[in-house]
RNA sequence: CGGGGUGUAGCUCAGCCUGGUAGAGCACUAGCUUCGGGAGCUAGGGGCCGGAGGUUCGAAUCCUCUCACCCCGACCA
């Protein structure tokens, strides 16, 4: 491609509202342009880079014996009032009418539609397992769309569903799915970890997460130092300390905390470490308030304590008011004592012995207080995110016993693995015959790649003060040709239009800069798109017979015959 | 949806407080000089100052409403 004819719309200064450094360069460069909020427009280069992700995504799938399919991005909305989802699935659903009024959305996901074209399909239980897959355009109304592509509303997504005539068939192809993802990040280059995840509004029951390792990533996700665990943080288990509970040491006494509300401003006013405060949260629970406690430098996790029975989901904190009514004080004084509602401890505030907490009464708080002494044991649950160096959950779910601790890294979501089980399929009556001629409810799972989140992803472990270190395997064009003086000297236009036509009759993408450029304008722009390798011509090269390289992740230059240029390079593009 | 902020040239922004009829840099066009890491000079083109209403002799500037976008939070296959 000459760079003449090519749509090259680089910028040197960085758009204002750009965050994350995915986002600023995919501007720069002239990948994407923004239509309105998660929005965005590929121009002809950033559309190079992200059909070769597809192309990637696509060979392995076929590769797994997937199939591909392509369905309506709108979806008819008795599809999803069948399924159940059409109230649950809340504002993120973009709902729209046709001329007649009747009701359509916007499919932000395809396993309604799926489900119902294969309960019409499959038949027989011959047919299964089957697999199909889509690489299409999704639309999600999120609340806050941000960092370019990495959160848009409208996006690319690689969405797979399987169908299976039992659970061991599903647990099959999901293993086969999990590996396929481990080769298709591989493949990209990619510094990725699979973690065990929440199910969310997909739902059904076991779930990875493929998280890109990058400080930008939204998530945050616990891994472990010693052996192969790694989970959301939304979903690890918190384990408490190692070691039992120690015997009261002191008596539980009263003292005044005057104006000291915070964890924080209680301990550093007692002088004590805030691991042995507890604090005490007050929810609306099924049966009236529920108190949740965790020790003092723990957080709350949501989803966790979503799934705990006795509170009502999603969690609301109940108002100063209801709080004085059930602890009869300001909510900074309030603790578990005496409570004469439920209490629910996190396993490690309920660890504690000699512990400080709200006293129920304004300005003050106890201290000595042990639980099954000063107040009854509490229930027991895992109610906080898990932390730095907390015991690795391993052995709670790999059924091995590992001495490892956990580390926190921050990840951003390219994939995610479900097994559904019958949850679409019952809803919507999807069966198929199996060998003894019944009617069984087909068991489901689900696969999603984020596409074009992939592009910013990559760039995010891939880029340097300079611009974007595409992978060979990602970039636009693998070859940038910078002729220097094309303009001027017929030596090097000669030369220049000879080795550009050679390199592609061998069959590279190259994009040849034969702009009327400063060399220096040329070299910006071609670092900044990210082109991995680099050949300049100029007259002082074409005296000795040699053309200049350059990788695009080296420091310096060197020479190349011209007579071996194309065997050489075909050599470097190739590893 | 709650809190905060910003809308002035294609981009980054100044001007607004203290009303007097529009600016800079980059980008773009032309010419000359330059030419191995985002050149220099000269001359140009380009803006109903987000929109509507109001105050005023006069509004980018003050007031009201509205729309869009951004940030923090809540939410989120």
């Amino acid at each position: 491609m000459r760079v003449s004819k090519f749509l090259l719309s680089t910028v040197k200064e960085t758009p204002a509202d750009a965050e994350i450094v995915s986002h600023r360069l995919m501007l720069r460069a002239g990948m994407i342009r923004k239509l309105a909020a998660g929005l965005y427009t590929w121009l002809p280069l950033g559309l190079r880079t992200l059909r070769k992700v597809e192309a990637v995504v696509r060979e392995e799938m076929n590769r797994a014996g997937a199939h591909e399919v392509l369905m309506p991005a709108i979806q008819p909305a008795e599809l999803w009032q069948e399924s159940g989802r059409w109230d649950y699935y809340g504002g993120e659903l973009l709902r729209i009418k046709d001329r007649h009024q009747r009701d359509f959305c916007f499919g932000p996901t395809h396993e309604e539609v799926i489900t119902d074209l294969m309960r019409r399909e499959i038949k027989s239980y011959r047919q299964l397992p089957a697999n199909f897959y889509q690489i299409q355009t999704k639309f999600r109304d999120e609340t806050r769309p941000r960092f370019g592509v990495m959160r848009a509303r409208e996006f690319i997504m690689k969405d797979a569903y399987s169908f299976h005539l039992d659970q061991a068939s599903l647990i099959e192809t999901y293993g086969v799915m999990k590996a396929t993802y481990t080769r298709i990040f591989t493949r990209l280059g990619l510094e990725f970890r699979p973690v065990e995840a929440d199910t969310g509004a997909i739902g059904g029951s076991a779930s990875h997460e493929f998280h890109v390792l990058a400080d930008s990533g939204e998530d945050a996700i616990a891994l472990c130092n010693h052996c192969s665990y790694a989970a959301n943080v939304e979903l690890a288990p918190a384990l408490p300390p190692l070691g039992k509970r120690s015997a009261p040491g002191a008596a539980m006494a009263m003292v005044d905390t005057p104006g000291k509300y915070s964890i924080d401003e209680v301990s550093r006013f007692l002088k004590v470490d805030p691991t042995t405060t507890i604090k005490t949260l007050l929810v609306k629970g099924v049966g009236g308030v529920v108190a949740l406690v965790l020790r003092g430098d723990h957080e709350l996790n949501m989803v966790k304590t979503e799934k705990i029975p006795e509170v009502v989901k999603p969690v609301v904190f109940v108002t100063p008011g209801e709080v004085k009514l059930a602890a009869g004080c300001e909510p900074g004084s309030v603790g578990p004592v005496g409570l004469k509602i439920t209490v629910i401890a996190d396993e490690s505030a309920a660890r504690l012995s000699d512990f400080v907490c709200g006293a129920n009464q304004d300005n003050k708080h106890l201290t000595g207080v042990n639980w099954g002494r000063d107040l009854p044991e509490p229930t027991i649950a895992d109610l906080r995110n898990a932390l730095a160096g907390d015991p690795c959950a391993g052995a709670q779910t790999a059924g091995a016993e590992c001495a490892g601790t956990l580390v926190i890294r921050r990840g951003i979501e390219v994939g995610h693995i479900f097994q559904l089980g019958t949850k679409y399929s019952s809803a919507m009556q999807a069966t198929c015959q199996d060998e003894a001629g019944a009617d069984v409810t087909m068991a489901m799972g689900c696969y999603g790649i984020g596409v074009s989140r992939i592009v910013a992803a990559a760039i995010e472990q891939n880029h340097d003060a300079n611009g974007i270190l595409w992978p060979t395997s990602l970039a636009p064009f693998p070859i940038a040709l910078v002729p220097i003086g094309y303009h001027k000297s017929a030596r090097v236009r000669e030369a220049a239009d000879a080795l550009y036509a050679e390199l592609q009759q061998a069959g590279f993408e190259v994009l040849f800069d034969d702009r009327n450029e400063r060399p220096g304008v040329m070299f910006a722009d071609m670092d900044l798109i990210g082109i991995p390798h680099r050949l300049v011509l100029g007259d002082k090269g074409l005296d000795k017979g040699m053309a200049e390289y350059k990788a695009r992740r080296d420091t310096s230059a060197r020479d190349i015959s011209l007579t071996q240029v194309v065997a050489e390079i075909a050599r470097l593009v190739e590893c």
